[in-house]
DNA sequence: TAAAGACGCGACAAAATCTC
DNA sequence: GAGATTTTGTCGCGTCTTTA
């Protein structure tokens, strides 16, 4: 099995601030903001590989960009975003030192590249997410209002048809007693 | 026993949000 | 609009454990 297997070099904490160019806590505190699977020696010492210090620089470089923890530990999760996979890949396949580092620069570059894009979707897709919400919301008001008017609208006709009856009845109150009047008079003549 | 690291907690500054 | 409050992102420090 040796030799088939590439020993994977560990680096502490310290090291890998220095890599990364940050304080230890820094990268602790990330760890725990970005809930990122940091490896653990023997003695309970976090461990750091080049995939961490990949992961850490490419954040570093998001937070210099503006995004805060939140937004890159959204892309994070959202992605399988292992930039040393390909590198990894790259040696197995026996490339040149060279090659092997142009290939994960561009890697990581396009990475990094369908990184901005993922937040730029995110973004979108709230401001689109947003829009929808209010425009249900107005619609339903509206439908609301509409219902509220149209009611309001029919109880009105109803006031005015009862009311209309009751003139109606009025004048036909009217009307039927002056004509008993007229015929009691008819009545009395005779 | 000093050095290195883990861990927890409080402090701090800047930005965002709230309240009057 | 200005002051108060909250949130975010660190930062500092003390304590404990382990190792050489």
């Amino acid at each position: 099995m040796e030799g088939s297997m590439v020993e994977e070099h560990r680096y502490l904490i310290s090291e890998a601030a220095k890599i990364v160019a940050v304080e230890a806590h820094v990268l602790r505190y990330w760890e725990d903001e970005l809930e990122i699977p940091i490896g653990r020696t023997e003695l309970g010492h976090r461990y750091y590989t080049r995939e961490n210090i990949e992961i850490f620089q490419n954040v570093k470089k998001l937070k210099e960009e503006g995004l805060q923890l939140k937004a890159i530990k959204a892309v994070l999760q959202s992605t399988n975003y292992r930039p040393e996979e390909d590198a990894r890949k790259a040696q197995q396949e026996q490339m040149t030192t060279e090659q092997t580092s142009l290939k994960v620069m561009q890697s990581n570059a396009e990475k990094l590249r369908q990184f901005k894009e993922l937040v730029e979707e995110i973004v979108e897709k709230v401001v689109k997410d947003n829009n929808e919400e209010l425009q249900q919301r107005l619609e339903e008001s509206m439908a609301k209002e509409t219902d509220y008017l149209l009611h309001m609208q029919e109880k009105r006709e109803e006031e005015r048809f009862r009311r209309l009856d009751e003139i109606i009845r009025a004048h036909q109150k009217v009307a039927a007693t002056k004509e008993k009047r007229r015929f009691r008079d008819i009545l009395r003549r005779k």
